[in-house]
DNA sequence: TTGTAGGCGTTATCAG
DNA sequence: CTGATAACGCCTACAA
């Protein structure tokens, strides 16, 4: 069933049911309601690929992100969709692990799938060689790249970030200022967010004259290999009286950690983790997170996205703040 | 850049062209270099809604679902996606919420953009009255749709469920034989698994002689709503000492009732979750539940999925079984 | 207000 | 092995 088949059906030609189906005003009210009597009956779908292939567009964008599973990620996915959708445009998800040759594999593969413009999702998808970063900067030639939580610099590359790095040095400041003499920060991977937050971290210690030496460490993924980790640190004869951890999913391992290790929250131990997912109110005590605020994240991305395909002029980088849930890890002022 | 461009430079016809893109045997070595070249040196890139348009495919499925943020159907999208992607598909999310209105809808959307089939992730999709299921069925006649975590039935209509019922059956079974003589059914929702749930839940009391009058509750989402609830339930005079949640996020807030309440787990209160997720080692005590084995569901989806596309037959319904996975929030056998 | 005809970039069917 | 040519279904000037 097609555009001719409907026509006949209809005694119209071809153009008027394109138009019918297009709203164009330059319908009369009887062919209009004919010829959508007749789609009707027929439950006539018009075919996307012909049309995309007149338009050079199915209003399709695609979001690439390492993981959707993860907890966070999954809710910027959300987003993003029903904001898209709400634009009028569908959305295709690709997964892409962690893996470089993966993430541009997956990228061509979008690509070549046409769609409208690319939003990456998460701050993993900035390598630390600024080589590794060119097929995205090839890609931003073709067609707007956003992406989320990470710069890029460049025409054609847009970054939507939380600052991270103030969130982390605040949540540290707080700490210190609550008379941890020995924090550490527990991070999962180097990603530009990643990297920000330490950076934070060391900024608050620097400030309050704390040497860092020692004080940052790489941590396996998951709750229970994170308590693990801890009960080796604390093992290994290091000590430390607050836990900054740069996602929720830490914080909760180390949140086990203390659990098992006799150590009192916020006692003994301060605990705080980040994005203010349900896993730190899911955790007991309750973790003191920093709330980076998804819904503006894709929200605002979403919306300059519309504004750079509609052909406007829009910042390159638009950096917010993130805002502090305290909770029960950390102990009360005053 | 498009055939025509390259076949002119390469100095051979579109056909030969069009051959070498899809890898054609009947071509010989030399052109196929020389044309591989061309297109290198052009960065040239098929177009995909030409493509499309000739084949009727784009090779992409639509996922339809109601949260892409809730923890298990997060899940459920990153494994069906990496499953089709492997498969050479691409995925077309679209997130209904949980309106029916909205499901209609957005199914019309993902068929509008032409893809070659849908997956429906998540047992919401199958309304209580049987006519509301009509536009799914409307959609199974024209391209193959698959259900998960529900049933379907019809041709066209395929779907693949995890026996809920029994394994809350079991659960249940195994909570009246460590003691319980007071259990309650905690669910958020009459989806077809939460009727299932309840109904497994049903059966092991009438096979206990426990009436069931009063013994299962439609609860509100959320940790700290969840906790309020069964506050509220023991402060109405209803008493209980175990909590059978449909899903791990009800679970977790059970568990923070107890805590809150001063209620001792599993001596005076157990409780099981669902779904096996990190919700379930994120509470203390960790959650006993049961693992419904979502990467075997989302495996067996896809791959049921390419055989109908591939013109096979495959059995309309699937069905397998959970995993108990026995932790801390009930009481130890013997 | 309506119709005709050409173009979008592929794939596929025939001849050669 | 290669090339010409007709679909595929829709949009949109341009004509009427």
């Amino acid at each position: 069933m097609n555009i001719y088949d409907i026509s006949r059906l209809a005694g119209v030609s071809i153009a008027t049911v394109s138009r019918v189906l297009n709203g164009s005003e330059k319908v009369s009210e009887a062919t209009r309601r004919k010829v959508l009597a007749v789609m009707d009956q027929n439950g006539y779908t018009p075919n996307a690929f012909a049309r995309g292939l007149g338009l050079n567009t199915m209003r399709t964008v695609g979001i690439l992100c390492a993981d959707s599973s993860d907890i966070y990620l999954a809710k910027v996915i959300y987003l993003l969709e029903r904001e898209l959708r709400r634009c009028g445009y569908a959305s295709m998800l690709c997964c892409t692990g962690y893996r470089l040759a993966e993430k541009e594999k997956y990228l061509q593969l979008l690509l070549s799938r046409g769609v409208d413009a690319l939003i990456l999702a998460g701050s993993q998808f900035i390598e630390e060689k600024q080589e590794d970063n060119a097929y995205l900067y090839e890609a931003a030639k073709k067609l707007p790249v956003f992406l989320l939580n990470g710069i890029l610099t460049g025409s054609g590359a847009y970054s939507v970030v939380c600052d991270d790095a103030l969130a982390v040095k605040e949540l540290t400041d707080r700490l210190l200022s609550l008379g941890s003499r020995q924090p550490v920060f527990l991070y999962r991977s180097f990603s530009y967010s990643g990297k920000q937050k330490l950076a934070g971290f060391l900024r608050s210690l620097a400030e309050h004259g704390i040497p860092e030496q020692g004080r940052s460490f790489l941590c396996p993924s998951g709750i229970p290999e994170t308590a693990r980790f801890l009960q080796e640190l604390q093992d290994r004869g290091i000590s430390f009286d607050a836990c900054l951890a740069s996602d929720d999913e830490l914080a909760a391992g180390a949140v086990k950690y203390a659990l098992h290790a006799g150590r009192k929250i916020p006692q003994e131990l301060q605990v705080t983790g980040y994005n203010n997912s349900l896993l730190s109110v899911c955790s007991t005590p309750e973790i003191t997170t920093a709330d980076n605020r998804v819904e503006f994240l894709c929200s605002t991305a979403v919306s300059l996205l519309m504004q750079v395909l509609a052909g406007k002029d829009v910042p390159e980088r638009t950096m917010y703040s993130a805002t502090l849930i305290c909770r029960a890890t950390t102990r009360q002022p005053g």
